[in-house]
DNA sequence: TTGTATGCGTTATCAC
DNA sequence: GTGATAACGCATACAA
């Protein structure tokens, strides 16, 4: 065990210092902001001081004075899996290159973020942003009025900017490559359109590809993102009187769990059916077949994000931002000559 | 596109709020404290005002008054792998219900945090905690001197606390039963010890585990935590003339990668060696083998930093806290009746 | 029940 | 080059 909560230099203030070193507080804070001004004799008492005190100057009082946070905040559901922690990485790499930190606040999966919640955290960054469907439009409009605010990965909303990864074409891509190349016919969507816009978006794109190739477009198995989701979903497909000969699926989480129930049912993937994800995690690598997938540059997207509320921020007019492009992975799960190595990032 | 950073209801204070409702700051202040003394008219003028004005109080401005942040900082390395992950859920999840934000601070690789940027974070949070190995340990104790401050999995540094799993006995039962159970003579450990304490912690462990068995204990294979290391350790243990028959991972990254490339070359995994990770990340259950590996209860520790953070800021004494327990997973890799289906957490 | 006045620790604008 | 001093926006002790 250690040292309690301590009586240390805790009530250090440039005030102690500016005593110590014998000049005004003025003085110190010209030191410390670094100007030139000032005499080299000065400033080496007042470092000595500050050294000597062990003096941090106070977050609050300093952003209070300067009218700034010098912080960005992020909401993000409850991360698991690489796709938040990347975003994440990015977000917050990019933020400190800019000298800010970052306030995160996570959101019970399902019920969302509440307002209240929310509004506190916008109250102490100087921009944020929100992955979509989490917060409701109205409590993002109305902090998109008062701070920059950005919508990752979100629909639409009027009022509000947003940044996301290229979706609806590349399913279009992944689809057609089912269709064509490997010649399914019945294939089926894993995942819930509803449930957020890149699933809907991705939906979207394997709609366009089932019309262009004039195959029937069937209902989506409308299920979560978790593992225990694809095990549902695999569930469902298993019990149907007419298989699916594909199941593209929302994510990978999902994918893999319907591979694994799949392959354990005894059916032959990719001999009988196709199974396809998305965002290429750890594991999609990993697993035999190697799992077909799509993978987005999720962590480029944090940076840009953490750049551009810093651009919105200091007041520069940001430059249009198209989405992220994605690119398809072809491994063994859908049919194509599944390297039994696997394809390294 | 949308608006803007904007002219909106940007500079509305407290003052505002008064002047619209017709009455003090002091009542303003006091209604959205939810004080019971002021009356139910005032409070609804109050409110009304609010509202319309869609005011949010400054963060900053009521931190320098209360002299509290009502944030706790979290310095973690860059987190990729649900360790991490899981460490800030539990840690933010913890923290929300305590009422306060995480202001979060990501460590490059290898570098580790500037002493810069962690004294700015310090100064904005109450208390903050630090993954360990991190923050070099004067600034460690500097912090420690001015605010809680919460070592996780660190090295026991003199004046600061610390929290962390259980790694030594696990070790040895893990290795114990590698040793005994599958009559292994010759296992090796890939981790360097030097490179986190929780690694130190697992050899440890380790060697404790074939001194008891009166096995000589080989030099740890010194290389880093990622899979790329793991790649790396395999092919080294390949090219050796003797080879281990248990491989002893420091964590199921490097695990999973030594697993897949031994198999690779054609060895018998379990059959003429044993692998094991630590951590039972999702890949550990879809890889076949399965991976046997250790299980931590991460995020507990994570929500565990945040509350005991939280009760030395408020002054509580904090009950001494033991190392939270592990557990062994035992799969196939190790030589187990390697169920087929894998072991759901 | 409500209002006045002061302090919180900085930055920044003046003078000197 | 340096020092008073006024904001900054809120909480709160004290009066009324």
């Amino acid at each position: 065990m250690a040292a309690h909560a301590s009586p240390g230099p805790a009530g250090t203030t440039i005030y102690s210092v500016a005593d110590a070193a014998g000049v005004s507080i003025a003085t110190v804070s010209r030191v410390l902001a670094g100007s030139q001004v000032v005499s080299q004799r000065t400033r080496d008492k007042v470092l000595a001081a500050v050294d000597r005190l062990d003096y941090t100057p106070s977050a609050s009082a300093r952003s209070l004075a300067v009218r700034q946070h010098e912080a960005l905040g992020l909401v993000l559901p409850e991360l698991d899996g690489p796709y938040f922690s990347e975003l994440l990485m990015g977000f917050e790499e990019a933020a400190a290159d800019l000298g800010l930190s970052v306030v995160l606040s996570l959101a019970d999966r399902g019920r969302g973020l509440d307002a209240t919640r929310f509004q506190r955290l916008a109250a102490g960054v100087d921009g944020l942003a929100v992955l979509g469907g989490i917060v409701d439009d109205e409590a993002l409009r109305r902090t998109a009025r008062q701070k920059p605010l950005l919508v990752v990965a979100g629909a639409e909303t009027p009022g509000v900017d947003r940044l996301s990864a290229e979706n609806v074409t590349s399913s279009t891509e992944l689809t057609s490559h089912l269709l064509g190349t490997h010649g399914r016919t019945a294939p089926v969507f894993v995942g819930d359109p509803d449930i957020a816009p890149d699933v809907r978006q991705r939906h979207d794109g394997f709609v366009a590809a089932l019309e262009a190739h004039d195959v029937a477009v069937p209902e989506p198995l409308r299920v979560g993102l978790r593992e225990s989701d694809g095990v549902a979903a695999a569930e469902l497909l298993l019990a149907r009187h007419a298989r699916p000969d594909a199941v593209v699926c929302a994510n990978d989480e999902t994918a893999l769990a319907v591979l694994d129930r799949l392959v354990d049912a005894g059916l032959d993937v990719p001999g009988e059916v196709s199974v396809t994800g998305w965002d290429d995690i750890m594991t999609a690598r990993y697993v035999r077949p190697g799992l077909t997938t799509v993978r987005q540059p999720v962590r480029e997207l944090g940076a840009l994000v953490a750049r551009r509320l810093h651009e919105r921020i200091t007041g520069v007019d940001p430059a249009p931002q198209d989405a992220l492009a994605t690119r398809v992975v072809l491994r063994g799960s859908c049919g194509c000559p599944g390297d039994a190595r696997r394809t390294r990032p």
